[in-house]
Parts: C-alpha cells; sequence; structure tokens
DNA sequence: GTAGGCGTTGACGTGGGCGTCAAGGCAAGA
DNA sequence: TCTTGCCTTGACGCCCACGTCAACGCCTAC
C-alpha cells in the first residue's frame, strides 16, 4: 500500500504521513521508485494515532502508543507508560474543565449584572423623579 | 506616563502595548520626543483588555468593550455588543466544556479498561489452569 | 507524443499573542 | 564625556499540526 491509499483508508493526507515520519512517529519502507510503502499494521499505528488526536492528545503523547502496539501488544494502551499517559491527561483535563467552568460562572455574572445595570438605567429614563443619584456599584477592573 | 510606566502598573509589557497599538486598540499620543504619551483613562482601557484577555477572549472580542469604555460610558459591557460578546463566548464555553467532559469521560473508560485488562493478565500468570483463551474484547480502533 | 495521476523533496504560510534581538535616538546623572 | 536608562522602529522566532505551492520523476492510457 502507498502514502495515498493509506491516507485514504484512514481519512487523513499525505501531507500529514509525511509529517509523522518526519517526526519519527510513523516510519515507512520504500520500494524500487522511492515511493513509502505501508502494510495493514501501519494503518492500525495511524488509527491509533488519529484517534488519540482526536482525544486532544499531543503528537508526542501518542508515540508511547504507538511504541507499544508496535512491540506486538494487542493494544496501544496494553503498556504502563499509556496509562501514565492516560492518567496525565485526565488530570489535564479536569483542571482545564474547572479552569473553564469557573470562568464561565464568571462571564455568567458579569452578564447578568451588566443586563441589571442596563434595565434600571432604562427604568429611570422612564421615570423622571427616579432613583437618587451616586449609586455606582463597580465594575470589572480586577 | 509613558510605555514603561503604564506596562509596569497593567502588569504588562511595553511590546504588548506596541502591539494593541497595532491592531488599533489602544492608540497612543506621543509627546515631542515621539514617545508614546498615555493618561489614566488608557490605563482604564488596558485593565478591561488585560481583564477579558484573562478569560480567554481574544483581542478583537475585547474591542467592543474597549470602544465602549471610550465612547464615555461607565463600563466596559455598558454597550449592547459588549453584551453580544459576553453570550456568544458562554455559548463557547459551555460547547467546549462539554467536548472537554465527553472525551474526559471517554478516556476515563479507556483507562478503566486497560487497567482491567492489565490486571486480568497478572492474574492469569499467576494461575497457570485460568481462564479459557479466546477473549479478545475488542479495543479502541474507533 | 502527451496527458493524467501517482509519487518525491523542499520550503514557506497559518493563527494568536506576544518574546527577543538589532540598531539607533535622546535626556539626565557621575 | 561617558554611562545608564528610557524610548523608537523593524524584523524574525515561537508553538503545533499540518496546508499549500513549486518543481520534478515515474508509470499508464489514449
Amino acid at each position: 500500500m502507498r502514502i495515498g491509499e493509506l491516507a485514504a483508508r484512514a481519512g487523513t493526507t499525505t501531507r500529514t504521513l509525511r509529517y509523522y515520519e518526519a517526526r519519527g512517529l510513523l516510519p515507512a519502507r520504500r520500494d524500487g521508485n522511492g515511493h513509502r510503502t505501508y502494510d495493514e499494521g501501519d494503518l492500525r499505528l495511524l488509527e491509533q494515532i488519529r484517534t488519540l488526536q482526536d482525544f486532544g492528545f499531543g503528537l508526542e503523547e501518542t508515540r508511547p502508543f504507538v511504541e507499544c502496539l508496535r512491540a506486538g501488544h494487542p493494544e496501544g494502551d496494553s503498556c504502563p507508560a499509556s496509562l501514565v499517559v492516560y492518567r496525565r491527561k485526565l488530570d489535564e483535563l479536569d483542571a482545564l474543565i474547572g479552569q473553564l467552568t469557573a470562568v464561565r460562572e464568571t462571564v455568567a455574572g458579569q452578564l447578568r449584572r451588566a443586563e441589571r445595570a442596563r434595565d434600571e438605567l432604562a427604568a429611570e429614563a422612564l421615570v423622571p423623579g427616579g432613583p437618587e443619584p451616586g449609586c455606582e456599584l463597580g465594575g470589572m477592573t480586577r
């Protein structure tokens, strides 16, 4: 199998495969014309890489999985090094989700505050003898 | 106030301020020497930008807030355009948190499966007349 | 012959928000 | 006078996973 066919079967591009080879992640044999040659095992490795990439793993993080498969293990995560990457990624995800959730709540609070201020200004405009001045409540200046 | 002082007071760098000016976000007056000159209002604008940046807003997303302040409004989010950005950012955060949470659960499941497989292999090695062969349970080949 | 379709290497572009030189100007203090 | 310390513009680097283009080679079909 040559590079175009492998790329098509894995749903990726030849550029990506050449990039993986340059990074030492997915080396290829060569035929008489200098063309890259791959087999079904390479497809398996490539699928492993792509799956992890879809999960947001960096390329280097996929390396233990690929090497585990190449060592003959049944799954890419059959090796301790892969489990270490799993756990580290879980920690990273938890930290990131926590940060994003905190930001989300902060932004939601700011939006509610800004909408309330807007509504109060509108009400004030409707009632000429409205609330007293001097009602500054502070903004978001950290 | 010159650029170094403003940067120090805002906890950022002169490079950042020049970058903001190049993007048209925080233009500066010039003194006789061609040096950039800022006032307290600019510090306010800069603090607004930095706060939103800390929340993960892109620079362009801070523009409505800055222009709102420069138009004389009491807060950067006193204008409808800013509220639109708030709501869009909330939607983005919700989508992102949802995706990350789904990935987190998937990875956690993979980790549990891989650990179970490892433990079963270890148990099998301890009990020579252990379970029958042919127990492949499938991996993560999408 | 020639057009098409596959492959090759090399090199530059992308996005975002800056960091990091390089080369120079201008003002104040020892 | 010389240093120092601030400022100026311009340009390249970074990260990451590729996209895109250039210029070329090989094989097949018409």
